[in-house]
DNA sequence: ACTGTAGCGGAGGTGATCCTCCGCTTCAAC
DNA sequence: GTTGAAGCGGAGGATCACCTCCGCTACAGT
């Protein structure tokens, strides 16, 4: 029901370089490129990525030639938590289950903007990811479908999107955010 | 009941220049800025919008002597029209009425990034710009809490929030996004 | 028609970011 | 310990957007 394997992992794996000090590095440019990311989107300077991880701006170059291969490894990175959550709540009931996934997809910043701003976007790792985040949390929202808890005349693709822009919407304090998702949830959910 | 007198549009009206020439330059620098700011947000190339506009970019800085301002200025003229678009929708009731003025809402490309991205901003004229947006579409809304036809846990401000990041993510087609932001008004809507 | 002035445009200085390139460093295999 | 190669960093050229400045233009009032 959950979860399928994620070649999306593997790709990422594989790029990691073999030698000490540059696996190092390759760990600490994807900790400061989803630190800027979360912080500035996905223009986000990649001078400054390097300064934060500590490398020159020569190191990340090498290890992602471009701004979007650094960008899709982080999401990619991401997507990966996200999928392996769905196997965490798997065990709930139908409603509390595709409930807390979300809850936890307001954690992932990067996975939340690539929603919102190139979701469109048919790059092979993107299209990758979104199978697997859907393989992941499709199910969940299916069973809370068929338990009558989420209204049928919507998708998964809807939802997803509905969560992102909620939650990648600027608020001045995350109870407030919490508030509005709640109640854009109760939206899903069928009428009882 | 809807709109009060708007300082904003005065504010505005008041830098615009006389001289014939002069003062259609400015209104072309609006609706380039306002296409721009609509395309590519908040950070778009003010050399653009001038070349846009068929103007020189001096010209641009003269009028607007800093990207803020003529940010704010576009921001303006939307809050103006939504301020009036309250006061056409009044007559309906009240939950249809309060829908109608979202889904117009929906149409201001440059209020919603605002929302979205700056509504925490403190300047003088977004200030006064969120109060003539609460004061014209907040009793729409409180309307239709007294009806009893949206919940009355929430506030204006929530909602405002909750439409602006739904319509400003990007989705394929615009139906799919007509059928997101119907689903979470239905969280907004009182059970019955 | 004349004329003073408000307004015009865009060349060019400034600063930020991008990305390449290559001499130096450090790892790890032997 | 030696050594070859993988990896490192950051100087510097290229590009781009920002913004100022000033010689020229054209409007509007008389």
């Amino acid at each position: 029901m959950a979860a399928q394997p994620f070649p999306v992992s593997e790709i990422v794996a594989s790029r990691r370089p073999h030698r000490r000090d540059a696996a190092r590095n390759y760990d600490a440019l994807l900790a400061a490129a989803r630190e800027a990311f979360a912080e500035n989107g996905a223009e986000a300077s990649l001078e400054d990525i390097a300064r934060r991880a500590g490398v020159g701006i020569g190191t990340l170059y090498r290890n992602f030639p471009t701004r979007r291969h650094l960008f899709e490894s982080v999401y990619a990175d991401e997507v990966n938590a996200l999928c392996r959550v769905a196997e965490d709540v798997a065990a709930q009931e139908p409603w509390q289950a595709l409930t807390s996934w979300l809850r936890r997809f307001v954690d992932y910043t990067v996975t939340k903007r690539a929603i919102r701003e190139a979701l469109n976007d048919e790059s092979e790792i993107f299209l990758a990811c979104r199978d697997s985040m859907y393989q992941a949390g499709g199910p969940l929202f299916e069973r809370a479908q068929v338990a009558g808890e989420a209204r049928g005349d919507m998708t998964f693709d809807d939802l997803l999107r509905m969560v992102a822009g909620i939650t990648a919407t600027n608020f001045p304090d995350d109870a407030q955010r919490d508030r509005v998702l709640a109640i854009a949830l109760d939206g899903v959910r069928t009428a009882r």
